[in-house]
DNA sequence: GCAATGAGCGTC
DNA sequence: ACGCTCATTGCT
């Protein structure tokens, strides 16, 4: 017969609690707890026992309201403000400091920018320890490497003056467009190893991994193992065996992805962030940081040198322009031009199909059919770069199933991208469903009839670019096509040979050409253009530059078809190439409208109840005007919009509002999101 | 009137 | 998931 086991009671603390350390008994705890009201650093004596190994930056474990939590040691000290008993640090993970106290400062100030709290920017910062990964021996540090040769900056006026400044550690901010065609993985790696001929550390984080694989191979051929990629998709062995190489001064340069804005690079002298208006750079998890501001942020606290670089630029790196803290580097009009692909746009009433059968199946213009032709004629690859799969959804016959054609061009139809999506909740209003309309021509269709059966009614079909490699194999018999991108299991290549081929790509999947392409036909723009987001033409034009970038100069026989009306504005900067004219564009715009990075805004989310609690508990600044509440998916969403200056204000009236709710175990969270553009 | 029990709350 | 406070209950 089973006997119930006498219940013991927890033994009590052992005889007699332990003695204080003799040196900074003190030791003041990040804990991590996820309320608001409770990010602020607690106070826990050091038992004696542990006096060596608590050093600031380790790992503890600590007693915070009856529970065991997990918790960053940010400091020692001789006493404490704290009014009552102080209870003793529990034990300490490691004595290894995973958190220094520069980016104990960073995440301090980037949750304070984001009206976030300082546990969720650190569990972004510092990855989850591996104990035998720690345990393994370090290496050693890697020599300072010589100063690079930097003739590749020498097309850029201000380029030599800014390395220079990197060799001198001093505190230079600059705003980069690279040229079309330009090899930027080199140059970057040029400006990293100059930082490291210095004695000081760099880091470059990029969109994606394809990217990080192509600077990391530029950096080490000049830094060789003194620098370390970074991204998200290592393992928790190997990327916390990097990470640990980087804190521990081992490697000086980290090239990475978005969460290595925060790599604990040792004394750093650049930062350097790679197209800044990819959203792959803005964190999906509260308090949803983007890299260009916790860079610029860690320059400000650091004195490194800055870069925000790319083909493109955006409204916010105009701004650092604008407002005199960066400078730009850009090469004259004349070398421009000299790199540049000759770009012409087909227009909606400009364009003529293409006469032959062959050519006509795959319902491209003539202008883009001669330019492919001619590529092609040449020994070289043409990239075609089209709507991302899924993206925007095709349509078909609701009865037989036969695609749905435009009826000027015979183009795919396609709704307009957005709803019922979540977070970006956007325009409402409009009422009802919008007229599908031609991804390639734009073309709206208002009564759709099917050519085959008669039928009225349209059903969503799944047109990948698998689809559209096929249409246009057809029309240009005998050429390999290759795709790179779209579905999600669809591979992404990273260079294609200097051949004739098609390579049909979705944007940001474009592949290398050895020597270039010899055109590019962008076939995305309808589909890209129609977007509700404010950021659609930033965005759009942003893609064309990543595919036109990789064709040959016009001089060589380069030449991009753009299929968009040439008024448009970013049509218009791509034939004169002018990221830096665009961008000026798009920011008065933007100011007129009263958007970010004109003003500051943030937007809440959540149910009407939640929304309305916590904006009644901020003390917003005087200057806010509260816009909204439009549907979001969470419930609604207002948005709150003060001019830039207001914008600490804004964010610190956020926080304690969000402390507030916290404190009174409010039920239904708030989110709050910064920057996020409406 | 007072001890025993339970729910709620702060959190070092 | 602890130990404190304060309210409620049950008994003298």
């Amino acid at each position: 017969m089973p006997v119930s086991a006498p219940t013991h009671p927890r033994p009590r603390r052992a005889l007699g609690l332990p003695t204080p350390a003799a040196e900074r008994p003190v030791a003041q705890v990040c804990v991590d707890v996820p309320l608001s009201h409770l990010d602020r650093p607690f106070d826990y004596l050091v038992p004696a026992e542990l006096a060596a190994d608590a050093v600031p930056g380790c790992r503890v474990r600590v007693r915070f309201a009856g529970r065991q939590v997990g918790g960053l040691l940010l400091a020692r000290a001789a006493t404490s403000e704290h009014a009552g008993r102080l209870d003793f640090l529990g034990r300490v993970v490691s004595p290894e400091p995973v958190l220094s106290t520069e980016i104990a400062a960073l995440a301090r100030a980037v949750a304070d920018r984001y009206a976030g709290t300082m546990p969720d920017v650190l569990r972004l910062a510092v990855p989850p320890r591996h104990a035998r990964v720690e345990a393994e021996p370090a290496g050693q540090p890697v020599p300072p490497p010589p100063r690079p040769a930097t003739d590749g900056w020498l097309r850029y006026p201000r380029g030599a003056a800014f390395l220079d400044a990197v060799a001198a550690a001093r505190p230079a901010h600059a705003v980069w467009q690279a040229l079309p065609g330009e090899d930027w993985p080199a140059r970057l790696a040029e400006a990293a190893a100059t930082a490291a001929a210095a004695g000081r550390g760099a880091l470059l984080v990029l969109p994606d991994y394809r990217d990080v694989e192509r600077v990391h191979a530029a950096c080490a051929a000049l830094l060789g193992d003194g620098v370390v990629a970074l991204t998200a998709d290592l393992g928790p062995a190997r990327r916390y065996r990097r990470w640990l190489a980087v804190r521990r001064g081992i490697a000086r340069v980290v090239v990475g992805t978005r969460a290595a804005a925060f790599a604990p690079v040792a004394d750093p002298g650049l930062l350097v962030i790679w197209d800044d208006g990819d959203d792959l750079h803005a964190d999906p998890r509260a308090p949803y940081p983007h890299v260009r501001e916790v860079l610029v942020q860690r320059a400000h606290a650091t004195g490194a040198a800055l870069l925000c670089a790319g083909f493109a630029r955006t409204a916010e790196a105009q701004l650092l322009v604008g407002s005199g803290w960066a400078h730009e580097i850009v090469a004259p009009r004349r070398v421009v031009r000299e790199a540049a692909p000759r770009v012409s746009a087909i227009g909606d009433d400009e364009r003529e199909l293409a006469r032959d059968p062959a050519a006509r199946s795959a319902r491209l213009p003539l202008l883009a059919v001669d330019a492919a032709r001619a590529a092609l004629a040449a020994g070289t690859p043409v990239l075609v770069q089209v709507p991302r799969g899924g993206y925007v959804p095709a349509l078909a016959c609701g009865r037989c199933r036969a695609p749905a054609r435009c009826r000027r061009c015979a183009g795919p139809l396609a709704l307009p991208a957005g709803e019922p999506g979540a977070g970006r909740g956007g325009g409402v209003g409009a009422g009802g469903a919008r007229a599908p309309s031609c991804r390639w021509c734009g073309a709206p269709e208002a009564c759709f009839g099917c050519p085959v059966c008669g039928a009225r009614r349209l059903r969503a079909a799944v047109v990948g670019s698998a689809r559209t490699a096929e249409e246009l194999g057809r029309a240009f018999p005998g050429v390999p096509v290759r795709t790179s991108g779209g579905a999600a299991d669809a591979a992404v290549l990273r260079t294609v040979p200097a051949r004739r081929a098609l390579v049909v790509c979705t944007p940001g999947a474009e592949p290398v050409a050895d020597g270039g392409y010899g055109a590019a036909l962008l076939l995305d723009g309808w589909a890209s253009l129609a977007r509700p987001e404010l950021r659609a033409s930033e965005e759009t034009y942003r893609r064309w530059l990543a595919a036109a970038a990789l064709v040959q100069p016009a001089a060589a026989g380069g030449r991009v078809v753009v299929v968009a009306d040439s008024t448009l504005a970013p049509v218009q900067a791509l034939i004169r190439w002018d990221p830096a004219g665009h961008a000026a564009t798009e920011l008065a715009a933007r100011a007129e409208l009263g958007f970010p990075p004109s003003v500051r805004m943030a937007a809440v989310d959540g149910t009407p109840g939640a929304v309305a609690e916590l904006l009644a508990a901020a003390r917003l600044p005087p200057t806010a005007e509260l816009l909204g509440p439009v549907p979001a998916a969470s419930g609604e969403r207002m948005l709150v919009r003060v001019p830039r200056g207001d914008g600490r204000a804004l964010a610190a009236a956020l926080a304690a509002a969000q402390a507030v709710r916290t404190a009174r175990k409010a039920p239904d969270p708030a989110r709050v999101h910064l920057d996020a553009t409406p």
